[in-house]
Formats: C-alpha cells, sequence, structure tokens
RNA sequence: GGGAGCAUAGCUCAGCCGGUUAGAGCACCUGCUUUACACGCAGGGGGUCACAGGUUCGAGUCCUGUUGUUCCCACCA
C-alpha cells in the first residue's frame, strides 16, 4: 500500500492520473444498445482562444455530468472538439501578418487560407490541452473542429439544402457593416450601448418657396444619401407639401416629399429624412414609395458620393456636414440627446447600417418549430426562465445574414453566371451555369457564420449528414451547457437546425449557466486586466480546487464571482480527505473491501448518513442542482465521516481487540470508498489518486458504479439512538469549553437517562470524545449533584463532578437560562398543536413532527428541572 | 419602450415542492501540539431574510405594490 504524503500535492498526481486514465480508453464510448445513451457536445471554444474561468466552469459542469453518467453506466459520451471563428482567427493572423508586413490581399486567398491553416495547426490545439488539466473525460478520439472535413460537408449539405428549400436567399437588403473587420454582421453581432450624443435639426427649403421644412437625425452625414423627406399622411401641419419637392442642403439634391405612416407626429418636428441605404426604417420606407438608393459610405466608412466629401471618414464628414449646415445657416439647433449605438461584437468599433447584397436565412419558417418544441416540453430550459427569454427572441426573429466578406470559413458554396447572372448552388463544385450553360462561373467569395457551422454541432459530429450509428444512438443529446450570453448565438441555432435537418431537438435539456466575474462583480475581461488564468489556480491550488469552487455555492443560472480565497477553502477540503485516507490506510490490515459481519450502533449511524447523502446527491445531480450535490457531499465527508466517524473510531482501532478493530478497518475502507465514488465527479484526481492507493477491485474508480441508496444500509432507528448520544457528546464538550475545562483534566461522568441502554452502549465513545474518565449510567441522579457542574440534552442529564469550579449561583443562572428558552419552544409548540386548524390543515407528517418536538422540548425541561433541583 | 434577475450574518453566497430555533465558506472571539489533517480540532458571537400590504393553520419561500440594483431585448429618426 503506497504511503501518503501528509499534505496533498494536486501536481504529483493529476498529470498521472489523466494519463492513466488515457491510456485505459475510459473516455472513449461506442454506441451500445444494452446501455442508455448520454451525451453532450462541448460548446466549442474558438481555436484562438485560451482557456479562462469562463470555460473553466462550462467544461467543469460538463465533466461532472459526464462523469457521473458514466459511472451510472450510461454509454456516456462528451465530443470535444473547437470552432474556427472565422473572424477572430482571421484578425489574428492578419495582424501576425502586419508584424511582416504584409497583408492578406499581399498574399492571395489561397496562400492566406493556407497560412491561416498552419497557425491553426501550431497553436488551435492550446485550449485542447487546457481542458484536460480540469480533467476533462471527453471522448478525444472524437475530437471534431468545424472547419474539418466532415463539417464542411455538413455544412455544404446543409446551406445548400435550405437553398433549395427556398429558406436561403441573396438579396440586397440592410445589414450591420463593421468598417473595421470590414464584413457583414448578423443582428446577434452588434451590441447595443446607449450612448450620449446630439440631435442635430436641419432646414431643408422646399423647392420654389421660401419654406423651409425641418428635419432631425442623430447621424447627419447620413444626409448625403437622404433621397425623400417623409411625414406622416394626417399631419395637417404638413400636408400642404406632399407631393412637392424639397432641396437636399450640400448636395443641392432635389428630394420629394412623401406621406408614410411610418412617421411619428409626436417625435422631433415630425419630419423625417429617408436615407434608404443607411437605416433600416428609410430602407422599408424606399421600398413603399420606390425611392432612389444611395450609398454614401464604402466598406471602410468612407464617404462615397457625396461630391465634396468623398473620402472623408464618416466622423470626419459630420464634422464637415455640421460645420457647412452651420455657415449657410441651415442648421437650427442642436439638442443633447442619448441614444443606443450598435458595436462590433468582436471589435467594438460602430457598426454601420448599409444596403447590402448578402446571403441569408429566412427565419419564419424555421422558428415556428423551433418553438412548438419549447412550448410542448420536448425540450426544456434550466432554470426554466430562460425559455421566455429565447421564446421572445424566436417570436420576433429577423432573417439571419449569414454570409461575411472573410476568407477564413466555409466558402458559400454559389456560382454566379457571368453571362446569365444566374446563381448555382450545388452539393459539388459546378463548371458551368446550370442555367445557361456557360462555363464563365465564379464561385461567391463571401464564407460563412461561424456560428452557422456550430448550428450543426449536435449532428455534425456524429457524422451528419451520413446516417450513422453513432448519430442514430447519441442524437437528441441529452444536455448541452452554454452560458446564456450565447443563447441567441448558438442554443437557438442549433434548435431550429436540429428540428428543419434532423426532425429532432438537438438536445433535451439546455442547461444554461451565468458567467463567472471577478471579486468586484465585474466581467472579465482584456481590457479591464483582470481576468484569471486557470491554469494559475490549478496551479496553486488544483484543478480538483479550482472545479469544486466553479461548482459549489452557485445556483444554476446566476453569475457568480470568483474568489481565489475559496479555492484555499476546497483546497483544504481536498487536504481533509487526504488526510482521512491517510488515516484510514495507516490502520488498514484488510485488503478486501466488504462490510464486518456485525455493525456497531455508529456504523449504523454513518451508513443512514450515507444512505441519506448517496440518495440527496444523485437527487440533486439529476436535476442539474450541482452546487446542492457538491455541499452534500462536502459537509458528509467533512462533518460526518471526518469529524464524527473518524474520531468515533479511534477507541476500537485502539481497544487491543483485533476483530473489534478489524471490523472498524473494514467500516472505514467502506465508507471511504463509497465517498470517493460520490465524490469523483466533482474532484476526479485526488479521488481517483486515493482510491487506486486503497484495496480496489477493477481498474479504476471513474468507471466504477456510483452508489446507489439501498434501504438495506440504511438504519433510521438505531442513527436517531445514536444521535442521543452524539448530542449528549456536544452537551459535554459545550460545559467544558465555556469553564475552560483542558482535554488533560478527565472527570468521571454520570449520565442519568430513561433510556440507559443507549448510552451503555456509547460508553467508550463518550469517554473519549467528551474527554471524560470513567462514565456511569444510571436511571437516578448520584448523590451530590450539588457540587456538579451539569449538562442536558433531550434524552439525558450528564454530571460532571468538578466541584473546584463550580459556583453555584452561576450554576443556577445558566440552567434557569436555558429552562426558560427550552419552555418558550415548548409554548410556542403547544400553541401550534391545540390549534385546530393546524391539526386539521397540516400535513400529518408535519404534525407529527411538531408532536416529536414537544416530547423533546418537554423531555429537556425535566432534565433541566431536574438538574436545578440537583443544586438545592 | 418591453422583459428578466437580484436584495438573507462584517464579506461572498446557498436555502429546490411554503412546515424545526434561517445555513455555508471567509472574517471575528475563546480554548487545544486529543499520534489523519494547524490546509487542523472543540466551543462561541453575529441576521427585523430591502420595505409595505395580502393569501395561508403556517411566509425568507407564494401574490400585489414600492424602493434600490444588475442584465437582456427593441428600427422613434
Amino acid at each position: 500500500m503506497a504511503e501518503l504524503e501528509k499534505v496533498y500535492d494536486p501536481k504529483k498526481t493529476e498529470d498521472r492520473i489523466y494519463k492513466m486514465w488515457l491510456d485505459g480508453g475510459y473516455f472513449h464510448a461506442e454506441p451500445d444498445s444494452s446501455k442508455l445513451p448520454f451525451s453532450i457536445v462541448i460548446p466549442p471554444p474558438n481555436v484562438t482562444g485560451q482557456l479562462h474561468l469562463g470555460h473553466a466552469l462550462d467544461n467543469t459542469i460538463q465533466d461532472v455530468l459526464t462523469r457521473y453518467k458514466r459511472m451510472r453506466g450510461y454509454a456516456a459520451v462528451w465530443v470535444p472538439g473547437t470552432d474556427h471563428a472565422g473572424i477572430a482567427t482571421q484578425a489574428r493572423v492578419e495582424k501576425e501578418l502586419r508584424g511582416e508586413g504584409v497583408s492578406r490581399h499581399d498574399l492571395g486567398r489561397e496562400a492566406f487560407v493556407e497560412r491561416v491553416w498552419e497557425w491553426k495547426t501550431e497553436y488551435g490545439g492550446r485550449i485542447i490541452e487546457q481542458l484536460k488539466l480540469l480533467g476533462s473525460s471527453c471522448d478525444w478520439e472524437r475530437e471534431r473542429f468545424t472547419m474539418d472535413e466532415g463539417c464542411s460537408r455538413a455544412v455544404r449539405e446543409f446551406f445548400v439544402s435550405l437553398y433549395e428549400k427556398g429558406l436561403i436567399y441573396k438579396g440586397e437588403r440592410i445589414i450591420n457593416w463593421c468598417p473595421r473587420c470590414v464584413t457583414a454582421l448578423s443582428d446577434v453581432e452588434v451590441e447595443h450601448e446607449e450612448q450620449a450624443g446630439h440631435f442635430w435639426h436641419i432646414k431643408y427649403r422646399v423647392t420654389n418657396s421660401d419654406e423651409f421644412v425641418v428635419v432631425a437625425t442623430t447621424r447627419p452625414e447620413t444626409m448625403l444619401g437622404d433621397t425623400a423627406v417623409a411625414v406622416h399622411p394626417d399631419d395637417a401641419r404638413y400636408s400642404h407639401l406632399i407631393g412637392k419637392t424639397v432641396i437636399l442642403p450640400l448636395m443641392n439634391r432635389e428630394i420629394p416629399v412623401i406621406a408614410d405612416e411610418y412617421v411619428d407626429r409626436e417625435f422631433g418636428t415630425g419630419c423625417v429624412k429617408i436615407t434608404p441605404c443607411h437605416d433600416p426604417n428609410d430602407f422599408e420606407v424606399g421600398n413603399r414609395h420606390d425611392l432612389e438608393r444611395i450609398l454614401v459610405m464604402d466598406n471602410d466608412a468612407k464617404i462615397i458620393n457625396g461630391g465634396k466629401y468623398d473620402g472623408l471618414d464618416r466622423y470626419d464628414a459630420r464634422r464637415a456636414i455640421i460645420e457647412d449646415l452651420q455657415a449657410l445657416g441651415q442648421l437650427v439647433k442642436i439638442e443633447e440627446h442619448t441614444h443606443s449605438v450598435g458595436k462590433c461584437e468582436r471589435c467594438g468599433t460602430v457598426v454601420e447600417p448599409i444596403t447590402s447584397n448578402q446571403w441569408f436565412v429566412k427565419m419564419q419558417p424555421l422558428a415556428e418549430p423551433a418553438m412548438d418544441v419549447v412550448r410542448d416540453g420536448r425540450m426544456k430550459f434550466v432554470p426554466e426562465r430562460f425559455a421566455k427569454t429565447y421564446m421572445n427572441w424566436m417570436e420576433n426573429v429577423r432573417d439571419w445574414c449569414v454570409s461575411r466578406q472573410l476568407w477564413w470559413g466555409h466558402q458559400i458554396p454559389a456560382w454566379h453566371c457571368e453571362k446569365c447572372g444566374h446563381i448555382t448552388v450545388a452539393r459539388d463544385d459546378p463548371d458551368k451555369c446550370e442555367k445557361c450553360g456557360s462555363a464563365d462561373i465564379k464561385r461567391d467569395p463571401d464564407v460563412l457564420d461561424t456560428w452557422f457551422s456550430s448550428a450543426l454541432w449536435p449532428f455534425s459530429v456524429f457524422g451528419w449528414p451520413d446516417r450513422t450509428p453513432e448519430l442514430d444512438f447519441w442524437y437528441p443529446t441529452t444536455v448541452v451547457t452554454p452560458g446564456y450570453e450565447i443563447i441567441f448565438f448558438w442554443v437557438a441555432r442549433m434548435i431550429f437546425s436540429g428540428m428543419e435537418f434532423m426532425g429532432d431537438v438537438p438536445f433535451r435539456t439546455a442547461f444554461i449557466h451565468g458567467i463567472v466575474r471577478d471579486d468586484k462583480g465585474r466581467k472579465m475581461s482584456k481590457s479591464l486586466g483582470n481576468g484569471i488564468d486557470p491554469q494559475d489556480i490549478i496551479d496553486q491550488y488544483g484543478a480538483d480546487a479550482l472545479r469544486m469552487n466553479m461548482i459549489s455555492g452557485n445556483s444554476p443560472g446566476s453569475d457568480m464571482r470568483f474568489y481565489p480565497e475559496r479555492c484555499e477553502a476546497m483546497r483544504n477540503f481536498a487536504n481533509k480527505i487526504w488526510n482521512a485516507a491517510r488515516f484510514v490506510m495507516m490502520n488498514l490490515t484488510t485488503d478486501k473491501n466488504e462490510l464486518p459481519a456485525a455493525l456497531e450502533p455508529e456504523d449504523k449511524w454513518i451508513l443512514s448518513r450515507l444512505a441519506a447523502a448517496t440518495r440527496e446527491i444523485s437527487e440533486n445531480l439529476d436535476k442539474y442542482e450541482l452546487g446542492l450535490a457538491s455541499a452534500k457531499i462536502y459537509d458528509f465527508i467533512w462533518d460526518d465521516f471526518c469529524d464524527w466517524y473518524i474520531e468515533l473510531s479511534k477507541p476500537r482501532l485502539n481497544s487491543g481487540d483485533a476483530d473489534a478493530a478489524a471490523s472498524a478497518q473494514k467500516m472505514l475502507l467502506y465508507v471511504l470508498t463509497e465517498i470517493l465514488k460520490l465524490l469523483h465527479p466533482f474532484m476526479p484526481f485526488i479521488t481517483e489518486e486515493i482510491w487506486q492507493a486503497l484495496p480496489h477491485e477493477g481498474d479504476a474508480l471513474m468507471i466504477q458504479t456510483y452508489p446507489e441508496y439501498t434501504a438495506a444500509l440504511d438504519f433510521p432507528r438505531e442513527a436517531a439512538d445514536f444521535e442521543r448520544v452524539m448530542a449528549a457528546i456536544r452537551a459535554v464538550r459545550a460545559r467544558r469549553a465555556e469553564m475552560s475545562v483542558p482535554p488533560s483534566k478527565r472527570p468521571s461522568l454520570t449520565i442519568v437517562s430513561d433510556n440507559p441502554e443507549i448510552f451503555e452502549a456509547g460508553l467508550v465513545y463518550i469517554a473519549r470524545l467528551a474527554y471524560a474518565g470513567d462514565v456511569i449510567v444510571s436511571r437516578s441522579a448520584p448523590a451530590d449533584t450539588d457540587s456538579m457542574v451539569s449538562a442536558a440534552t433531550d434524552s439525558a442529564r450528564i454530571y460532571m463532578p468538578l466541584r473546584e469550579l463550580v459556583d453555584t449561583e452561576k450554576e443556577r443562572a445558566r440552567i434557569t437560562k436555558e429552562l426558560e428558552k427550552a419552555r418558550a419552544d415548548l409554548e410556542r409548540l403547544e400553541s401550534k398543536l391545540s390549534n385546530a386548524e393546524f391539526t386539521a390543515k397540516a400535513p400529518e407528517r408535519v404534525v407529527a413532527a411538531e408532536r416529536e418536538r414537544a416530547d423533546k422540548a418537554r423531555a429537556l425541561i425535566a432534565n433541566l428541572e431536574a438538574s436545578l433541583k440537583g443544586l438545592d
């Protein structure tokens, strides 16, 4: 048997244990019809990513669930992988290129993409390695990448069939454009932020008139593209102008005044400038009125088609335009105005709404089934409230802009015919236009939104579009565990994609977690510099401590603050278990793990506690209440097993009675082993390490069977009796502590009880744990109680002859105080019990519990009264 | 403009279906080299569960409102 060091050192075990698991192939699963399926697909981290605490949380959750189910006998698979992260990865490599003084355009598309692949091969695996440090039991043989061959095939099939069904189209719409990333973005990639700005009121002169209309705008530079001014059709102030024209200042363009219901008469001046190319509403208005579209910004947000302003950056143009309008006397006023500004989720640049020819996924038909499955419960959110968030978004979802003007990603499988303009979308690369047969076709240069491939992840990782045994067995997956910030990006899109192509939900449960914040409650970010590297925490406290910290004291779906000190508590916990194991091993002579033939009262007590813990841990894990489950196991190990049971075992181990010692050893080994199993999903490394050092059958703890509640090992009656012995011990300890009696002082005790047999059975434990000399159990009090210190529980009176410490008056005062409290308790209970409504309406067990409590209070009062009398 | 969360001990948080005297970790106080562990042991102090109503035999827990706070969504230029 291995010698264990005094202090547990995670560094000496984690790598070795992880390697052992890998070598054993325990993470790998195959479809197995003799077992129930359990599957999780990882939310694929970006290949550019570094592990952060959010990943630590997310992956700890997945690992706890997977390890639990695996031990429960499921064919449990956790499929890992990474996401190609279009924009982020491309930006990363472009930055590298800039350092070498070249741009991606210098390289050309093919060479650039080649370069990104190289980068990916070299650095992309880092985050996967970091996941391993956490103990993640992913099936690495199934590791995938959103741009590997299989995923690419899935994306192609997915795109083409959507196109064939008319659910993907290309068209000119208003989209969000990031001038820095130089690409279109989807709506969810734009973060809105309230910002202080201005509201500029500008006069437009009515053609051939001295009359002016005043329009207000927050983005004056867009006026260069105005092609109308709109008023409400029923607005008496302006009805005479409808059909006339006004002169657009600076550009001196004649533009019509139109009537449209969209205009809010109450807001601003009631006149709206219409810029179809640069505002979504104006775009709609433009369509209704067949207005000209003038695009006044290029891809870099520099002015085009804007006369003298051409070439200026949008904000320079804004300043220039304001100045010029002022000079012309056409700037009426400037109001302070806070409005919401959209920023690129990746780079923070203010996005520009512009019309652009892009690819879209038509959402309406896809959203319906995706909402049904939540409504009818085929798929559920944990916590439930996120279903509302999801539904609300789905109900109002707009078409998804999926094309990106990037090079890194899945290139759109569409070919434009130079001759007839037809677009050929095909599963296999075509060599001619499917319509006119011309060979002069060019592939659409755009790539797809990164989330397009992630949407297919739950089935593409199992081989779709092929029908594979994996897909049959593991789809729908059991649960997915994203943070709430990616419900729209990922969860929603997986659901409608799964419904459309698999005809079933991608997962039965979406277990949503919150985000990890710093100790001040702020989001961790690079710019704040408040990020904590999980690797540092692992180095310092161990992966188990980090995992346990992520899981405990946290309720599902809520954010958590990260305190390194809490890891210290969990490291201490690991050390506690370590030392408990050392104690068990130090006393071990058996090499077989089995319960002793005869069980002592304290054995039945700990087994009952173990039974309760076992039941509650599983119940909570099944409900995704990981925090509660971890608290149960923590309390059981520390309080019940270490503080009580190990101490209780010492008299037997040291009794000199070989049989008694052997039975204690067996008990310790048995309970410790059960503890290791229960704790393993949470703290896999230390539990495996200890288990390997203990007598065991089988190769690894991680593939042992998870404990289940067994009524045969639950002894509620005996456990309750033993609790009385413990209560007596506590009472004596408390009295001694109050009077500062050192442990070395060992007075004899007299325990007075109506149930002496209970205490007879616990004599040795009382002696040891309450630091007593000899212990006498009796039905009646000793003669000279007036010179003794007493302690009372609801089942016993304990007398200690500590004559020199006794201050009769103080004793009397203390007992009187306790008595008062006990009487108040009893009074409260009795009034409750005498309330006919309570006894009639409250459930039977509640009434029974209150009765029992009242009985105990009475017993305690009787004992206290007797103690008081003994003083006289 | 909609929607959601949170408010419990000095701090950070648990408290699931309403049912003991409301818990944990850290911090604090008093003892303790009790041969697994001072990353420990024993004992202890500390809470009007934001506020106001209501439902109920019974409310930290359910309902309504108020206040404070955080977040999400939304095309009023």
